[in-house]
DNA sequence: ATAAGGTATAGGTAAAACACGTAATTGTTT
DNA sequence: AAACAATTACGTGTTTTACCTATACCTTAT
């Protein structure tokens, strides 16, 4: 018997979900939650073997949350259930550290599968996800492993500031008049704050400096 | 006994419904499908009722196929299930002749009124959907009673959609050649946004979509 | 004490994004 | 018929990023 939670925003998925694992396996749905405070309680339980995530997509808001869920109870395996398998999605789930992905084509069967490697201590993903992702998220994990941190603490506190300037609609040039550098320097700062933070584009630094309160919206 | 067909690109949440219809009402799904082409042509099935459609959001790929199943068979009341259910996706989804508009937060129970209403002929929106909905309508009126500032809905389909995929890290590139159109399209595209907006950085241009529930953080 | 590592500084180069024009086409509204 | 908005796209110049190298400074670990 192997003892499941779920969660997902959109509530008839979780019911689905719940009908669909009742059928194919010796499961035992503990839970089922649309709440993130709920979920965060509940995943605390060391009962829980296999925690069900459904998606949208990869945005920071998931993929922060599946970080956490892991720091609180890292034990507890996690299948997330994506609704995007873009490429990029399934890195990003991958990386915060999901131990299986299941995409749109993905069956009952497939799901009764995942959730039995999860629990046998295996990772799962989507057969129809193919090798090269495979190899990427491989070269991922092993870069995780050498730098553990990638969080605001890690800035330092000039990178905070260029952070925070830039994040009230200064243009680099303001940025570097206001602080006596030069506009290169500013550049500099900037990619050096990409890199510890793992991020690729603007959008996601701005998203990540609102999650983490150093910009406001 | 209401027939129903069950269309959506998460085969999962497919199989979901279905278990959850068969709970919990006097329904018959005639079908499930992932594919376009069948849905099409299980669609012009007279004995069909409803038509049950499971999507992400508003794109033009999803509104499109709901204008193209009216066309073909205009008897059929198609219920849309939607993933996000923000205020534009919510209206967009009206005005492409669905019946009904079920969120996030709908229920078995309110999957089964949905159904029912929509085989009686009446529409049927999530009560959550009625208050987001009322809400804009009050901003709405607030907006033009105060400035043309907030003008989330000044804003083409098109333009949205742009911004939509911009705010989930895409590259102009890669909008380009997701929506089959010129780098430089895009870029006008962005331009025009921030025009109409008058907005004069990146930053702020993500902050008004953060603000109007066009990205997600 | 010397080496290693992070930080702040800044430049080179190429690519991407942006600002600000112009403009053809299409559809809608008046 | 004329006016307007939306979609498409290009020209040109500026700004920002990406990805390097590099130096000076400071702390920490061996």
């Amino acid at each position: 018997m192997i003892n499941i939670g779920i969660f997902g925003e959109q509530r008839l998925m979780l019911y689905g979900l719940r009908h669909i694992l009742s059928e194919v396996g010796d499961f035992s749905v503990e839970f089922i939650t649309t709440n993130k405070k709920k979920l965060i309680e509940k995943a605390k339980n060391p009962i829980l073997h296999v925690l069900v995530i459904t998606v949208f997509d990869a945005s920071m808001r998931n993929t922060n949350l599946i970080v956490q869920l892991n720091l609180i109870n890292p034990k507890l395996k996690m299948l997330v259930i994506s609704y995007d398998n873009s490429q990029d999605t399934i890195l990003r789930i991958m990386k915060s550290k999901a131990k299986g992905f299941l995409g749109n084509d993905a069956d009952a069967q497939e799901l009764a599968e995942a959730v039995y490697s999860l629990r046998n201590g295996f990772d799962y993903f989507s057969k129809s996800i193919n090798q090269m992702v495979l190899n990427q998220y491989i070269s991922n994990i092993q870069c995780a492993e050498q730098k553990e941190n990638c969080e605001v603490n890690s800035l330092s506190a000039r990178q905070l500031e260029i952070l925070k300037l830039w994040g009230r609609s200064y243009t680099n040039q303001e940025i570097a008049d206001e602080l006596f550098i030069s506009v290169r320097t500013v550049e500099s700062h900037k990619n050096h704050i990409m890199q510890k933070l793992k991020l690729k584009t603007t959008v996601d630094l701005i998203k990540f400096s609102i999650q983490n309160n150093i910009i406001e919206i």
